[in-house]
DNA sequence: CCCTTCACGCGAACCGGTTCGACAACTGGC
DNA sequence: GCCAGTTGTCGAACCGGTTCGCGTGAAGGG
């Protein structure tokens, strides 16, 4: 069943069939009938990898996404989604990368070997030697997310800086004076993901700004860590009427702290961040957040990536999106008496 | 960067460079070593296409996946997480491929162009034209999950019917007399998921057995739809004490609607389940839940396959599991008056 | 009626690896 | 001293597509 077979059959040579199939010069209705039937018939489809060797092109791209052992979160789950969809509208494949602590051996693999046209990378750090290396070689890459140079790169980005930012805004205008920020782990913050960076930034500032009195966690990603910290956020400071978390993965354990320790959201406690859409509203009660797009920004990167390989010679593009906050149910005026919430008990 | 200049630069046939590679003719230390040097000082890495084309193999595994559009779970990301890290310790790359309604061409393009050496599906339905195909083109695949009829293929699957009526005698013995199965969505119990199937069966001939009241709902695979169910659980039979999910992705709106109706976890109300264990934990109060172990059935899977791809004629394996269920913090003993509850307001 | 033009199809070369058969040089047995 | 076996290397063929240059027959212009 290889393109020899498919010409034999029809009676005609190997370059016409290929030729009837991709169109780049002119054939017969007659013979581009007669090979038709005989591909039907068959069920002929051409291999992938003699078709990448002849022409260079792998209509594949590279997802390199973040290492096993980190806890994934649905934020992950819904750029992968998205990304895949959007490759496969626009026939290109989706390979997945973890980039592990040996990034060097999946990484190289990628790209050394020629398996992918192009790469989509994902959790970006500000310093991000990955991201150097693809530069310095001119490969086809768009990041969801931005280094701390991003000028000459390729991304599709979330402005974590003016969402954290947002929700100080927002809890401010509640009345709440006394907040915290549940961060990403330290580790994340040392490893320079820019999330965290730039979400602890805005967070400070504004903070700063209306006034505000706060103070910053970083948190395990998992429900137990968001438990733990909440009961150390309400030791720490007692008369804290909200958080704010980057942290989507301890989310469920941040409620189940402030219910341990009596307050009822959003009546007592509030609570907002920055979340995928989807997952804002699994939690009871619903979670007023910076919705992250993430099906949005998946589509967009490809779009990106797709025309940087139509286009080897064109200008960076990128898109900085910062959506707005989605209010639900999670945040509520702060108490006129801005003093210790309900004791904890004992 | 191709083999050809390696073997000008170093001095030597292209063939006695392959073989210095692969290591399957012996090559003297003395040609090893300068081959190995030019390779270092060019970073020259074999170009996976061309390889693939002579030798028929690609290195590359197949992750069919549900079709987006269709929520995704966390559970789903487990498989997917584990799956592409046990392929890298055997030295695979994973392609994604979105099965869609056009199931044909993203299908066809993974095996019918040859992009992959072997697949694992996701998401099996009991009749599953799929599996009936690959299995009359005898490709080598292995299935999440299994067929009505599994006994010819390869597969790692969960007995849905031994874990549903697990959580059906937890909460028996627990003393609940009236209970609710909270199932997927209608379309795909009509489609055939096997999960939502045997899981059906097990639930209703445990609670038969057991002599309990049982209704069961189908559920749209998200937070609202869940809260609108319980609302039909306790508004269609209101001295309902507990129910049981296999819809992971409800679970965050089943909580919200108890809360809602002012049924408290779980002093009034028990909830368990068939869920993966580090989704069980994000919920409050944690659920007591027969844990999917979606890092574990990856792993199988993967391993199922690479065996099978090395012995292409063995004979097919698969793994059932029955995980136990983690008891945490949801289900309780039922009242001793096992009218309706607290009154539902107005 | 001859010469150009164009549509159509063919053969050969190429992409970058792998693998088989052949062969030279060296080793060792008898 | 000859033959058998081993070791190390090479050239050529092959995997299954794509693409370039050329040839042929028919159409069209003068």
């Amino acid at each position: 069943m290889n393109i020899g077979e498919i010409a034999r059959r029809a009676g005609v040579s190997r370059s016409t069939v290929s030729y009837a199939l991709s169109g780049k010069r002119p054939v017969s209705d007659d013979t581009r009938q007669k090979i038709q039937r005989v591909i039907d018939e068959l069920g002929y489809r051409p291999n992938a990898s003699a078709r990448a060797l002849a022409n260079g092109r792998t209509s594949t791209l590279g997802l390199v996404f973040p290492p096993a052992g980190t806890h994934y979160t649905g934020m992950q789950l819904d750029f992968i989604g998205s990304v895949v969809e959007a490759a496969a509208a626009y026939d290109y494949d989706v390979l997945l990368s973890p980039s592990g602590a040996d990034s060097d051996r999946s990484f190289q693999r990628l790209l050394g070997e020629r398996r992918v046209d192009g790469a989509i990378l994902m959790e970006i750090r500000l310093q991000d030697d990955r991201i150097d290396h693809l530069v310095a070689e001119n490969f086809p890459a768009v990041c969801i997310g931005r280094t701390a140079q991003p000028d000459g790169d390729w991304w599709v980005g979330l402005d974590h800086t003016a969402l954290a930012a947002a929700c100080v805004d927002h809890l401010a205008d509640l009345g709440h004076r006394r907040i915290a920020l549940v961060n990403r782990p330290e580790r994340m913050l040392r490893a320079g993901y820019e999330s965290a960076h730039r979400g602890l930034d805005g967070f400070t500032k504004a903070a700063a700004e209306r006034g505000l009195t706060a103070r910053t966690y970083n948190c395990g990603d998992d429900a137990p860590s968001g438990q733990v910290c909440v009961e150390q956020i309400l030791h720490d400071d007692p008369a804290t009427t909200a958080l704010v978390t980057l942290n989507e993965a301890a989310l469920g354990g941040i409620y189940r702290g402030l219910a341990a320790a009596g307050r009822h959201v959003p009546r007592d406690f509030s609570v907002t961040g920055v979340v995928a859409g989807r997952w804002a509203e699994t939690v009871t009660p619903q979670l007023t957040a910076a919705d992250v797009p993430a099906e949005q920004m998946g589509h967009l990167a490809v779009e990106l990536l797709v025309e940087r390989l139509d286009h080897p010679e064109a200008a960076p593009h990128h898109h900085l999106l910062a959506p707005p906050i989605s209010l639900r149910a999670s945040t509520g005026p702060a108490h006129t008496h801005p003093d210790a919430g309900p004791g904890s008990n004992a």
